[in-house]
DNA sequence: CTTGAGCGG
């Protein structure tokens, strides 16, 4: 709660709000309460930040620095990964210097193939609760749906930004399950809304159409290698059942393999190589202006 | 059986 200003949400803005400008405290008491777009437009904001999604999973902070300076000063640039793990999500972010050299990177940089990945490399949006939860998760579709039909169907809601049909594994056949990612919150609800329980025109089932579980983030330990359910309230010797490492081939770099010496700690390990022991994974710091090696 | 990844600090 500010002192001065008496309203707790344009502190958090304010406060929250990472560049240059006067310190809240020094603001004087004429400050107009404007949502935070229209702020972050004047000052300029989003138009120097990126998103990039589809990282490899490899890729760290200091690669992704060294391919988008390319195009100009970054100011920070970050993976984000498991805070435990050190797993990447997959995505992360560039702040350039200059606007100019941003829109450059999306030209240059966008769609650029990188390993087994294609970079979306596009502006970042500020976070706030319209681009939360924007994506869905649809099953029962008719088995011979089609992406034209998914756009038809979903297309109409809101800007449709990600698609994803599953197919089984094995014969590739459509499962009637779909990914799919609205620009905005309201599209994704409005989607909700309309479709759940919907029989389409070529199907006999009624859609279910929800908003898609974020469990990928806990999935991330699970690939990342480590044994994360040892259940060891207490009693001790709480292994149990099956670890479940990398079925499939999940075994990822730096995956311990068959550690068993569990003593009393909590939380996820690494080996730590120059000690030869087990620690507990910091956070990521990330790249800033200053720091970079 | 909810995808290897779309919004943090």
């Amino acid at each position: 709660m500010c002192i001065e200003c008496q309203y707790e949400a344009v502190v958090l803005i304010l406060c929250s709000w990472e560049g240059e400008g006067p310190s809240h405290s020094s603001r004087n008491s004429s400050i107009n309460h404007r949502p935070m777009a229209d702020y972050q437009v004047q000052k300029n904001e989003g138009k120097t930040n990126l998103i990039i999604n589809y990282l490899p999973q490899n890729m760290t902070e200091k690669e992704l620095y060294s391919m988008f300076v390319t195009i100009g000063p970054v100011e920070s640039c970050r993976v984000m990964k498991d805070f435990k793990t050190g797993y990447s999500y997959g995505f992360g972010f560039v702040n350039y210097s200059k606007a100019e050299d941003a829109s450059r990177a999306i030209g240059t940089l966008n769609g650029l193939q990188v390993q087994n990945k294609r970079l979306k490399v596009s502006f970042a949006r500020p976070s706030g609760e319209e681009i939360k939860e924007t994506n869905l998760y649809v099953t029962n579709l008719p088995r011979n749906i089609t992406e034209q039909y998914l756009d038809l169907l979903f297309g109409k809601y809101g800007q449709i930004v990600q698609k994803n049909l599953l197919k089984d594994k094995l014969t590739g056949m459509p499962r009637g399950v779909a990914f799919v990612r609205f620009d905005r919150r309201d599209e994704a609800q409005e989607a909700i809304n309309s479709l759940n329980g919907v029989i389409p025109e070529n199907g006999t089932e009624p859609l279910v159409v929800k908003i898609a579980e974020e469990h990928g983030k806990q999935k991330a330990a699970y690939y990342a290698g480590w044994q994360a359910g040892y259940n060891q309230s207490r009693g001790g010797a709480g292994s149990r059942g099956r670890g479940g490492v990398g079925r499939g081939g999940g075994m990822v770099r730096g995956g311990v393999g068959g550690y068993s010496g569990i003593r009393s700690y909590s939380g996820v390990m690494r080996p730590d190589k120059s000690h030869n022991r087990y620690n507990p994974i910091g956070m990521g710091g990330g790249y800033n202006m200053y720091n970079w090696n």
